[in-house]
DNA sequence: CGAATTTGGAACCGATCAGTCAATAACTGG
DNA sequence: CCAGTTATTGACTGATCGGTTCCAAATTCG
């Protein structure tokens, strides 16, 4: 009963999901959302409750994306190696296609650490990501795809260390030759 | 003549880069600085010019501190490799200490980058800091400390990019086992 | 001395901030 | 058709934003 919403919410969420990436949360005005969003102020406040409550929606839904997003191309990949080099070249054309835009986590990382709820998600999303990529290479080290004296997690803890670097150094415009070098000499960590 | 500046302009600059540095540049308000600084509002802006001038002002001081800082320890080291181990360490302890801070050089980059003159500042400073790793390593190399089919300035491209993650993975609240495990594969790929 | 210059402090500026609210519109069940 | 419920809208709020201006006091140099 009463009124139904007129607006797509999911949608209303990734607007904002695009204008925090790109802004950060202190640089996106409420203003910024009502525009972006193309909702009026009060609606956005009676769907959403305050900034802080969509900008936790949003990163939310960008870590879920993304963590999924690795969790089923490292699965489906026949081979591990390959599939990580992949995935790393791929963060490198992302960052060399849009600098400015960056990694939404790593943006909330620096920008919210002193945010109890954003550091939280944060956090298990790299812990998602480690596991991701640990599992991976549990089954590329039974399968002799990689040493067996290598440690999975350690690895997968250094490749998610990695790929935060990555993504800093594409927001500092390193180059593509300075990012592949970064990338080629990591994957050799894992022989 | 006049009357001569009864405050050290270098101590307020080395708080306002505290300030900038735990609280980014928009969370930090002309209010925080006045404070912090301890000079009137009129003297703030008499001296400095604007809260951007006076962030460039402390970001730089940081880049050449710690760029300086770096080029000195791995001059200063008689063996490279367990000089970079001890600089990567240090980080760790430092993520570990006072995870909310993290780099200023990486904060930096992640909330400015659509401003040129800070993402300038960065990525100079990023190119100093691949520098000094490339001399090391490429004196380590003609020392026969690492092999000779290394390309030093690929490697110290991978550290760099390394080492940024280290900070944000340290920001995300990882622990030390976690950023310890890193280190030590990403120091296992110089061999 | 007198001109020059900087100080701290407070008053003040227009702009913008995040958030609220009352009136209105659109829908459902009776 | 009507009562009840919810969503939409845009004007509105008080607070805060970065920055300016004015002042009397303090200090220096000529």
């Amino acid at each position: 009963m009463g009124r139904p919403r007129t607006f797509d919410i999911d949608a209303a969420v990734d607007r904002a999901m695009e204008l925090f990436w790109r802004q950060g949360f202190e640089a996106t005005s409420t203003e910024d959302l009502v525009e972006g969003l193309g909702i009026a102020r009060g609606s956005l406040y009676k769907a959403f409750g305050s900034k802080e409550q969509l900008y936790a929606l949003a990163l939310r839904r960008y870590c879920q994306r993304h963590a999924e997003g690795l969790v089923e191309v490292l699965d489906r990949a026949e081979q591990v190696r390959p599939a990580i080099r992949a995935v790393l070249l791929e963060l490198v054309e992302a960052d060399l296609a849009d600098p400015e835009r960056g990694c939404l986590l790593v943006n909330a990382a620096t920008e919210r650490s002193t945010h109890p709820d954003t550091v939280q998600q944060v956090s298990r999303t790299m812990g998602r990501i480690e596991s991701a990529l640990a599992g991976a290479l549990e089954r590329a080290r039974a399968r002799g795809e990689i040493a067996a004296d290598k440690k999975p997690r350690e690895l997968a803890q250094f490749l998610t260390t990695f790929i935060q670097g990555l993504r800093v150094m594409g927001k500092a415009r390193a180059d593509r030759e300075f990012l592949d070098n970064a990338v080629e000499v990591a994957l050799g960590a894992l022989d």
